[in-house]
DNA sequence: GCACCATACCTTGCGGTGCAAAGTACGCGC
DNA sequence: GCGCGTACTTTGCACCGCAAGGTATGGTGC
C-alpha cells in the first residue's frame, strides 16, 4: 500500500466501506442502511445509498436477494461477499493512516510525526 | 453549521481545509504545497492543487500575489484571508465528529457511542 | 550561443461521487 | 376510494481528484 493507490481511494467516498461495515454485522436492506447512517450523524439520502449499493454489487463486494414474507413489504437484502470482506479489511488498515496524516496537518504544533527521535 | 451541511462538506474533499491549514503557518506557493502534501503521505498532484487554489481564491478563502526576486523564479504566493480562517476553524470542529462517526461504524464492538448511559 | 533539464504555473478532459427530486409500486387505515 | 407511509429506482446536476499535456523561464554544460 505504502505511497500510492490506497491514499487515492481514501479520498474518494468513505461511504462504501461504511456500508460494508454495516453489512458485516448482518444482512440489511436499503432504507435500513439509510436510517442507520442517519442515526450515526452521517447524512446519506436514498439517492446516495441505492446507487452505491448497485455499484458495490457490480464490484462483487455485496450480493442481494429479494425477501418476501407476509408480514413485511418485499425488501432487497444485501449481504457481504468475501471480496467485500477483503475490501473492508483493507479500508480498516488504511483509514487510521489517513486520519493521522490529516490530523498532523490540521494541528501544526502537535508534531505527532512519530519516527523522529530515532536517536536522542 | 452544526448538524446538517457540514457533514456533507466533509465527505467532499478534505484537501481544501488541509491547504488552508498549511497556509495558516505561512504564505506558500503552489508547488511548495504539492511537495508538502506529498511529504505527509497525502498524494496530491499539481492537477489537483492548482485548480483547488483557484477555487479557494474564488471563494475568498485565500488571496494571492506574484513574488519576484532575483534569486528565485517568479512565484505566486497564497495567503489566508479571514474568511479562510473561519472555514478552517469550522473544519477543525467538524473533523473530529466526522472521524468519530466513521470509527463508531467501523469498529462495531467499540460502542464508543457516548451519550447513552443516561440512565443505567 | 545553444541544447538540455528543472522549476513553476496553468488547462483540458475523463471518470467517479454525493445528492435532490421525481417516479413507481404496494399495503394499510378510515 | 383516498391518502399515507414504506421501499426501491432512476434521472440529472455539480463537484472533485487526477493524469496528461502545454507554456514560460532560468541555470548548466559545452
Amino acid at each position: 500500500m505504502a505511497t500510492g493507490p490506497a491514499a487515492s481511494q481514501l479520498r474518494k467516498g468513505v461511504l462504501g466501506p461504511l456500508v460494508l461495515a454495516l453489512l458485516e454485522e448482518r444482512e440489511r436492506y436499503g432504507l435500513e442502511i439509510v436510517r442507520e447512517l442517519s442515526t450515526r450523524d452521517l447524512v446519506a439520502s436514498e439517492g446516495t445509498v441505492y446507487p452505491l449499493l448497485t455499484r458495490l454489487q457490480d464490484a462483487g463486494a455485496v450480493e442481494s436477494e429479494w425477501v418476501v414474507n407476509e408480514r413485511d413489504r418485499p425488501r432487497r437484502f444485501y449481504r457481504l461477499t468475501s471480496t467485500g470482506r477483503a475490501e473492508l479489511a483493507a479500508f480498516r488498515t488504511d483509514w487510521p493512516a489517513f486520519t493521522r496524516a490529516v490530523d498532523s496537518i490540521l494541528t501544526p504544533g502537535d508534531d505527532s510525526d512519530q519516527q523522529r527521535e530515532v536517536h536522542p
